[in-house]
DNA sequence: TTCACTTGTGAATCGCGAT
DNA sequence: AATCGCGATTCACAAGTGA
């Protein structure tokens, strides 16, 4: 792959270079219906307000960017509609884009897709295997990002390579649910002094899935917040042309470096993309939740010495003591550690029945679908 | 529980019943202010734009389907407003809302939650362990779907049971991607039939994280598209009170029989783990009073680096400093800020031991006074 | 070379009550 | 209404260190 252009409608269309400048001045610059995948990582409104400490008193390294600023969401809503506005006209009729966003954009960019006849279809949830936990236990960790899929109008006939996806995935259907860690270790890149280059690079084999599964070989793909320029890595990677538009100098700086050092998809990259899949764990909570097990019902333990109650909450309790599964068995045997899976039992029809017994249908489920 | 009412700013608030009638009215002849939790998992399809009212309150016939996508959706947006903010008057101040939906039409909701003043704590993602495939090969598996949770406003102080929903998934805390099954098998309600008597009825175990999770025993639950009421038994299962709103009398009938049958949970297994937080305040100046630590006496910090000592007031004295034992702990670290309680130890029989040890102690005595 | 242990960090809308 | 002080609060990894 090489800098190069395309003619397309008398207008030239610069191919797998980094273009300087506010994205939608620079979007209406290009030929229209000229690209076939648009892959947009915009400001997300967070609105943060004070420091956050973890509780280790380090504190957290926040986005507060000033490109990440705005004063209302009337203001990002215009500027979603504008930026959407520009990358529509670029697409072919046949094109498609993706989206991604948290909580605090992801719904007003859906609308606005929805509103300009965009056609919806996935939304796709990036959860992430390793994310920031909530330092202050105020709400849910925050584990996932959201993406957008939609083609160009609801007659377009999108790319969707339904076979490579589901060779990803061992076989079975891709879902609209994603597994994959967050970008960190020597993938992260750094600036001269060691600090991250970007505050919010996205992991190769995010993108490595969405162009893998929505483009062909060939195919052109545009991200107007270039970033450090995941999606041209990748793009070059697996053999697409790339546009990147990027208003920072320095970011650009930091993307030429890496792109120019990307060579050509390799197998053994494959596998390392798609080898990064978690295990799911079980809960014992998550079989009082799917009512296998009910509050108030009583375990058993092993032995047939002790007897405690289930708690709503997935916790047990007895006369003097509650807690998880394991730390009650631990506690009445006087043991320091107990594996309270294989410890209690439960009855069914007269019969008493170890709970991992549940645990393993759970997991069954788990595995067949995940 | 019972049927009942409360009084509430001199109007009766309908309990555990289901009200038949359209949502919107019905709310609107609630007294405000009176419920802690709203759950709404309204029609997600456009195809029941028929039964949906413009902003003037008149009725669309769904017969006269001239309408092209974006009029739909400004229906759909109208209709979204309008039982948002009749939801929105219900609400305590201190009161929340869910809502699911579908990438049809969550955008929209979500968006309109933010233009009302709600405040999103967070986007959950109900991950399926068994969604439907997706046959034609043409999309990704829809294999999840989105629940927004958002305070009345952003200065609402929400309910959130951190310690139970982090006992609910073993010790580590909750995140906002929920591995759940869908609704089958015994759970799904069949109509005379045999067929399923609702086409999207939610499981129990997905009411059963949100009420738990972000309500207390006793508050006051509203559902405002009722369906066949997992909401309700839920509600009841747990010792929270409910109210319903469903227009269809078929759906009212399925689920008035539903919910007579289910038991609510004994009090013990309602009990879950809770915060240190919701414990008593102790001063630490009462561990003096008590003589449980002399006046003079030296407490040493976790790290081993400080040692300081105790004044008669409650108050601790090194060269350099004097005062609390968060002051002092977060001035010898050069922190923001210290958790005294389990920074300082002191010296009993050669052994270090953590004050809050003592600060139990005089908690266990004021329970058992109390 | 391996293992055990320590340190660092990631798109975060992250208190509450008394005065 | 605004201020002040108590005092509660983290998961999964990757990289580095030292024996």
């Amino acid at each position: 792959m090489t800098i190069k252009t395309k003619a397309q409608k008398g207008l030239a269309l610069p191919l797998n270079q980094i273009l300087g400048g506010d994205c939608i001045d620079v979007m209406n610059s290009l030929p229209a219906e000229s690209v076939d995948l648009i892959f947009a990582d915009p400001p997300y409104n967070l609105q943060l307000r004070g420091d956050l400490h973890r509780p280790d008193n380090s504190k957290v390294d926040a986005v507060d960017n000033d490109w990440d600023q705005f004063d209302s969401f009337a203001v990002y809503d215009a500027f979603t509609r504008d930026w959407l506005k520009a990358a529509r006209r670029l697409l072919k009729p046949n094109g498609a884009i993706w989206v991604i966003g948290s909580y605090h954009n992801v719904f007003r960019m859906g609308a606005e897709l929805q509103n300009q006849g965009f056609w919806i279809l996935n939304d796709v949830v990036w959860h992430k295997s390793n994310p920031m936990p909530n330092f202050r236990g105020k709400r849910l960790t925050n584990a996932h990002e959201t993406l957008i899929w939609a083609g160009k109008s609801e007659s377009s006939k999108y790319t969707f390579n339904y076979e490579a996806l589901k060779a990803l995935n061992e076989g079975i259907q891709m879902r609209s649910d994603w597994m994959l860690p967050i970008c960190t270790g020597h993938e992260r890149i750094k600036d001269d002094n060691g600090d991250k280059a970007h505050p919010t690079q996205k992991p190769e084999s995010l993108l490595h899935r969405v162009l893998l599964g929505t483009t062909n070989p060939g195919d052109v793909v545009l991200d107007p917040f270039f970033g450090t320029g995941t999606t041209g890595a990748v793009a070059k990677m697996l053999g697409r042309d790339f546009i990147g538009i990027e208003r920072e100098e320095s970011y650009r700086k930091v993307a030429t470096k890496r792109i120019a050092k990307v060579r050509k998809f390799d197998n053994e990259a494959l596998q390392v993309s798609t080898s990064k899949r978690a295990e799911p764990r079980v809960a014992f909570g998550v079989l009082v939740e799917r009512g296998m097990l009910r509050p108030g019902e009583e375990l058993y333990s092993l032995n047939g010495r002790h007897t405690v109650k289930v708690r709503a909450d997935g916790t047990l309790s007895s006369d003097d003591i509650k807690g998880s599964i394991h730390q009650v068995g631990a506690h009445l045997e006087g043991a320091p550690s107990c594996n309270g899976w294989t410890y209690w039992q439960f009855k069914r029809e007269g019969q008493r029945v170890p709970i991992d017994l549940l645990r393993q249908q759970v997991r069954a489920e788990m595995a067949k679908h995940a």
